[in-house]
DNA sequence: TGATTAAAATCGAATATCCAAATATAGGAG
DNA sequence: CTCCTATATTTGGATATTCGATTTTAATCA
């Protein structure tokens, strides 16, 4: 594990938000282009680089892969913990995927009807 | 204070390598220069950046500038101080930085002599 | 089997970052 | 004032990163 390039998948607005995301519930690529407003290559783009450097993990489930933080690697690193954690309260663009995923749960969508709904009307 | 535009600064090897001396001893351009072996274009660019974000500070000294940790800044991004103090341990370069510190300060060599010195034969 | 769909990988283009070398600035010292 | 030296900035080119669009892979399901 090379600190300077976990630093690097770190410093990029979008990778902050799915972390931030990521640290509230478990979500898959679907769920994370609608909560973040992004589109897929994206977000699977940015996803790649933080598994590369294993700050997140992925799992399986049907056609869908959920990502989590990895509670390891957060355990060893205090520093990421505490900047995931600690921060994000005062980047707006975080806060509204916050309120976002908020809309999400309260909704009864999930990844099956995420496609035909318009939830955050693209 | 934008934490994208601080990530983006911790994201570059040199400048780790810059924080972590600092966190050691206050030192100004020609010192850094020579003790992490990099010419004085890039030492310059790299504090300047530091400084662009808060991270550092300068204060001058007869014809030098002396760098030093912000410390206000450390203190209210605590992610930063753990970063410094605690994940650079097995990070090699940042090591060797420190043991050529060390020979630095044993020496009595000071700005005025290090020009004309070769301490670090480059 | 073939159609559908989630996620990953690839493409070329745009942008950003990096570098060393050269030049500029600014503050002593003579 | 002029020369010298520490530091900063600019330049031009190389490298890296990012992007949306598209293609590929792999799993699901009819």
């Amino acid at each position: 594990m090379e600190i300077i390039e976990v630093l690097k998948a770190l410093a990029h607005e979008n990778r902050i938000r799915i972390l931030n995301l990521l640290a509230k519930s478990e979500l898959c690529v679907c769920e994370l282009e609608n909560i973040m407003q992004v589109n897929q290559s994206n977000a699977s783009r940015h996803l790649a680089k933080l598994k590369q450097v294993n700050l997140i993990k992925g799992r399986k489930k049907a056609q869908w892969i959920y990502y989590h933080l990895n509670e390891k690697m957060l355990a060893e690193h205090k520093f990421i913990k505490l900047l995931i954690e600690d921060e994000l309260d005062d980047f707006a663009e975080a806060r509204k995927d916050l309120k976002r995923l908020k809309k999400y749960n309260n909704s009864s969508l999930s990844c099956e009807t995420l496609p035909e709904s318009n939830l955050f009307s693209k």
